[in-house]
DNA sequence: ACCACGACCTGCACGC
DNA sequence: TGCGTGCAGGTCGTGG
């Protein structure tokens, strides 16, 4: 999926598109998404888009009756087709604006969601427990030092974990550890403030060049205008197990932690 | 309260 | 060419 560099540059690039329009129609053909799609999603026909925000990975449309919550999941895509040629495979949502324009969701593996919420937003369960936005000062050394507190998991779990902080997912939680010398077996607990302070600071940087950069693209995602990300190019070791490391040459050395790839430098990393 | 792991899906790369 | 295996950007729910 996506990770949160990938939905913020969705939500920039849909964003213009979408706001002020009304829905003029709401085209479900496969609700089978992570959530079953709810009939009745049809109540956004006739609303006005008053926004388009994100919150952690999920992007929210506000209107007057209600707020549609997306999810990418793994491999969901967002596009704004004006005009839209005849859905394809896996193009399981359109959102039909008064302009002409249509919102398409693609999602092959389906790991996605499309949730009707009529409720205020803090009462949504999936939302009501998220850790802080990374790129917010509500994520600095303080909170995550009493969040990782006494806690013996590998740091790089802990980082992935969304109530510590939302939007980092395997991708970014490698290049930042790289880029703050931590090694991701550590224990979350056992990191010094110092190096804590580090990772924060690293978790931004990488954060934020990677939506300047349009996101990473490496197979399945593409910005609203159909276009790939560019950030693939700066990553110094997600996808580059058994290469040297772009700061000192030794070989970079990858295993599994929580199931998921992780990639490391033996010699920066500790 | 924590943690590890299975589950949900499709598509693709790889080895035989 | 075809088939089986394992892996992929997430995260919820379970059982220990």
């Amino acid at each position: 999926m996506p990770e949160l560099p990938e939905v913020e540059v969705t939500r920039q690039g849909i964003a213009p598109h979408l706001l002020d329009q009304v829905v003029s129609q709401v085209v479900v053909r496969e609700p089978r998404l992570r959530w079953p799609v709810s009939d009745r999603i049809q109540d956004l026909v006739g609303q006005r888009v008053r926004s388009v925000s994100r919150r952690a990975k999920y992007l929210l449309l506000e209107t007057e009756a209600g707020v549609l919550i997306l999810h990418l999941g793994m491999s969901g895509s967002l596009r704004v087709l004006n005009p839209a040629p005849p859905p394809g495979k896996h193009d399981h949502l359109d959102l039909v604006l008064d302009s002409g324009a249509v919102l398409r969701l693609n999602d092959p593996r389906r790991f996605g969601a499309a949730i009707w919420w009529q409720l205020p937003l803090e009462a949504q369960p999936l939302l009501a427990k998220l850790g802080p936005e990374p790129l917010t000062l509500a994520f600095n050394v303080d909170h995550l030092a009493t969040r990782l507190k006494g806690k013996k998991g590998a740091i790089k779990t802990a980082l992935m974990d969304n109530h510590v902080v939302v939007g980092v997912g395997n991708i970014y939680a490698n290049e930042a550890l790289f880029a703050a010398g931590i090694h991701p077996k550590r224990a979350a607990g056992n990191v010094s403030r110092a190096r804590l302070g580090k990772l924060v600071e690293e978790v931004k940087r990488v954060l934020a060049r990677a939506i300047e950069q349009g996101g990473t693209t490496l197979k399945d995602f593409t910005q609203a205008d159909g276009k790939p990300g560019y950030f693939v190019q700066q990553l110094n070791v997600y996808g580059r197990g058994g290469l040297p490391c772009n700061t000192c040459g030794t070989e970079l050395r990858e295993i599994k932690l929580g199931q998921r790839a992780t990639v490391y430098c033996p010699h920066c990393q500790s």
